[in-house]
DNA sequence: CCTCGTTTTGCAAGTATATTGCAAATGCAA
DNA sequence: TTGCATTTGCAATATACTTGCAAAACGAGG
């Protein structure tokens, strides 16, 4: 749907070059990242950090980013590319998370039931999934 | 299943009165706390953040409390009654959380998909909506 | 390409949440 | 009731994020 740069002159921001490098940054990573990894990863000259945060916060307003709430101390974001979304899976052990893009999600039966007990419109769901990881799992079994 | 402070000691920790009120007021919640919220509503004498800090991380380490992700600034828990466990709706207005039961939650399907192609032995999830409360959707429709 | 008003950025200071060391207080088994 | 291991309060520290302000970058218009 074009380039990051025109989705986001069409909404009205500057299309600056912190904004432009924090959406393609996301865009390669397999993973949700942190503010503290995505500054990792700015090639130099790396804003500061006040400024990620602040880019961060105005993409996720404008929806071209969506933070994801894992069990940690930091929030992290992911791309929120139109209409698709992402669950998370995370190692309860080392903390490795994996992400994936569902086939099907029919959350619609909740989101009914939802409606009518709690009154509730819902938009939008999150799924985590938490277990262990090839790794730790091959470490547990062999003890 | 016995009292708190019977589960406690029977896994080698004193029963605390800290503890024991830590318990007590997430199990009288129907939505999971934050520290401070936790906090706000100890008896008192109050104890001292850092003691509740502590003795959340005892109580989830334990599995007696669960902590709940949501995207918020501070962690939240809500107390982990043996097998059940619940989702959380979230108004992306003002905040307001309600929290249910679900009443049947097969993710299986979620869960072989991951075993197959990602190799993680999934042990647990957490699912959460997102979306208007009553008093909000009221809010918006009549602007 | 330059000018100028608007928006963003860096920097420093501030806030909120959570963690840790240590000595005094408490819990509990004997 | 005593004694010892554990927990607690307190103060210091760490980390994640936020905010005010002046300098710099942006981009519409000329
Ligand atoms: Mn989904
Ligand atoms: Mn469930
Ligand atoms: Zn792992
Ligand atoms: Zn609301």
């Amino acid at each position: 749907m074009g380039t990051p740069a025109e989705a986001l002159r069409k909404l009205g921001y500057p299309a600056t070059r912190g904004r432009g490098e924090i959406l393609r940054i996301l865009t390669e990573s397999p993973i949700p990242l942190s503010s503290k990894e995505i500054l990792d990863r700015f090639p130099p000259p790396r804003p500061d950090a006040s400024t990620v945060y602040r880019n961060l916060s105005l993409l996720a307003s404008l929806g071209l980013v969506r933070s994801v709430a894992l069990h940690e101390r930091s929030r992290r974001y992911e791309v929120a590319s139109d209409g698709a979304h992402r669950h998370r899976v995370v190692c309860r052990e080392c903390g490795r998370i994996a992400s994936f893009e569902p086939r099907r999600c029919d959350l619609s039966r909740f989101e009914a039931d939802i409606r009518s007990t709690l009154g509730y419109d819902v938009k939008d769901h999150s799924l985590e999934f938490f277990g262990a990881c090839p790794d730790c799992r091959r470490t547990e079994n062999g003890r």
